[in-house]
DNA sequence: CTGAAAGCGCTTACAG
DNA sequence: CTGAAAGCGCTTACAG
């Protein structure tokens, strides 16, 4: 196969009746060039469809074009959408994803990030929960000059930009929705405590009763940590008071599918009995029956903004940063499903 | 900071008292190398702990170093599972993953197979199923040499590399397992029936009954797809025979969820008076209480496996192969859980 | 079996 | 605002 060379810098620069730095120049968003010009060598790039050769970039600039990924064992189907969605986003601008798990130890994770600054030498790090709001992570970067995107509520550090959803408000929603339906025993199952966004779920939760002046007995706040088994344990002790909730919301789908199953063996029904509902649209929730109501969390976009975030350079001087650029709020979303109904 | 600049190839070269091309030989397994020669290179290797920059090496051959990841929408937890390892395994070779998503209309397939050999130029693919058995994906990949390795246990394709485990002996042992448990009314949900482990699944339980001569009534299978709603609606079927079976073996983990839950609304109880066993190992097994007992696929090693065969370049040249070369089994392992128990 | 030269396609640093 | 030269760290192709 006579195989059609790939279209070099060189081929535009010709084209346009420019030199080779002026096409560098134009693609790399320098700012020192004529509109003229630069109108000029763009229509040539889109005549060719011109791609920039990753390599030859690389190895002449000191940027890497590596994008860093560490994530702390969430759940499958979480890490699988976020990594798929990220990874699509980078080879759309010429990136690459470096993923690497964190470890338990601590220590280790850290000997991890070093690793992906000295050796992989990262352009860039994305930080999942928890390990966005580990301090130890964040000093090792910020003293590396490396700058990173966290996902997460939390705003403890002014001085790095995140990515969130309202939490507070799509919890407050939820639990409105069901008031709506007609409950007004909704108990509620916390998330990890070592994680913002169990506090702001739990929040939106009791505003959400107050402002409907519904009163709600202690014994219907339950502390779970995110996983199934604190869901299931937290089912066990709900379902055995005397006056039972007729809605249980739980800050995951994890935690919501352990209800839904300690709920069936115990004869309930749902949502004849008790409505459910979760947090997340992780694929759990369409892998129980009934499938679970609720929030769809932009996990897609959240990747997807990430990488454009780092890739944009924006941040790469992380010490000129206005406070008002770092917060990126996406729009979340009430799945209505079969494991909630009008009371 | 004054960043330590990275070992070169250069630096190898002179303290080995060598050229560089020879250290080039050395590493890239070139076989005209003396060993003398050779273990020279590699001392030095490893004491400067030297890691080839794959962006001059990308530029400089004409090897892409990027492998192509093919999958189907299978399950977050298999996909997420065998993306990470396959991730890893790159890396530590020195390559990078590409991951697409197979479309539902065929030819958006081919366009997209096409453009990773066109644009990205991959070295290598993996196919996952059910896109592994695919002629016309195969057939682009072949014209266009480039070499690929499916994961899958069908051998219709000589010409080509495959990776899989013995699905049929592990049916088989899981089903004698709950045999030599006492159970002698097995039932079977059968796979998806265009994905070849279906059918050596189904054979390994026929076989397993027949070698304990065991008849089973018709009834007893049930035709299923892989998805949890198949097995709801296989298991309401076999939950509702005059003569119930024991015990259900579902060709997946997603259809053995699903046959627990409908088991627990009827208020049969698991393992007591149904034991469930699937296949897989993924997430999901021990998502649902109680855990599914089933068979682990190897699908980290699998992962690997593939990477590996691909960056040996051994099927680079695809015409001259022995067909013995071409088929890699891994060993399976039975994974025994709370929802099996002697009869 | 080993090596000296040229070049892969870009960008940096220096000019003007 | 634009350009000519040198170089990033490897490998290919040609010698011997």
């Amino acid at each position: 196969m006579a195989e059609p060379r790939r279209t070099r810098i060189q081929d535009v620069a010709e084209q346009a009746g420019v030199s080779m730095m002026t096409v560098s120049r134009v693609l790399n968003q320098d700012k020192k060039v004529s509109n003229k010009t630069r109108q000029k060598v763009m229509a040539v790039v889109e005549k060719l469809n011109y791609r920039p050769n990753v390599s030859a970039r690389r190895l002449a600039s000191s940027k890497s074009f590596f994008i860093g990924l560490l994530y702390d064992n969430p759940s499958d189907s979480y890490i699988s959408q976020f990594l798929l969605a990220a990874l699509k986003k980078c080879r759309a601008l010429g990136y690459h994803l470096v993923v690497d798990e964190a470890h338990l130890d601590i220590n280790k994770t850290i000997e991890s990030v070093k690793q992906l600054i000295d050796v992989t030498q990262v352009d860039g790090m994305i930080l999942l929960p928890p390990m966005c709001d580990n301090e130890d992570v964040l000093e090792v970067l910020t003293k590396a000059n490396v700058p990173f995107v966290r996902i997460t509520p939390d705003t403890k550090l002014n001085s790095s930009p995140y990515i969130c959803m309202d939490d507070y408000q799509a919890a407050f929603d939820v639990t409105e929705r069901l008031i709506n339906q007609g409950h007004k025993k909704i108990a509620h199952i916390i998330g990890n405590n070592k994680q913002g966004v169990s506090r702001l779920r739990y929040q939106g939760y009791l505003d959400a009763l107050r402002s409907n002046k519904i009163t709600t007995p202690p014994e219907y706040i339950e502390q779970g940590s995110f996983t199934y088994q604190s869901g299931m344990e937290a089912a066990v002790k709900l379902l055995a008071l005397d006056d039972k909730p007729t809605a249980i919301f739980a800050a995951n789908d994890d935690m919501a599918a352990a209800v839904i199953s300690i709920a069936q063996q115990q004869g309930i029904n749902i949502p004849g009995d008790l409505s459910v509902v979760g947090f997340d649209d992780t694929q759990l929730a369409r892998s129980v029956w009934p499938h679970i109501s609720t929030v769809k969390q932009p996990i897609n976009e959240m990747a997807e903004l990430s990488v454009s975030l780092l890739a944009s350079g924006q941040y790469d001087n992380m010490s000129n940063l206005k406070s008002l650029e770092l917060r990126h709020i996406l729009d979340f979303e009430l799945i209505e499903r079969e494991s909630s109904s009008i009371k």
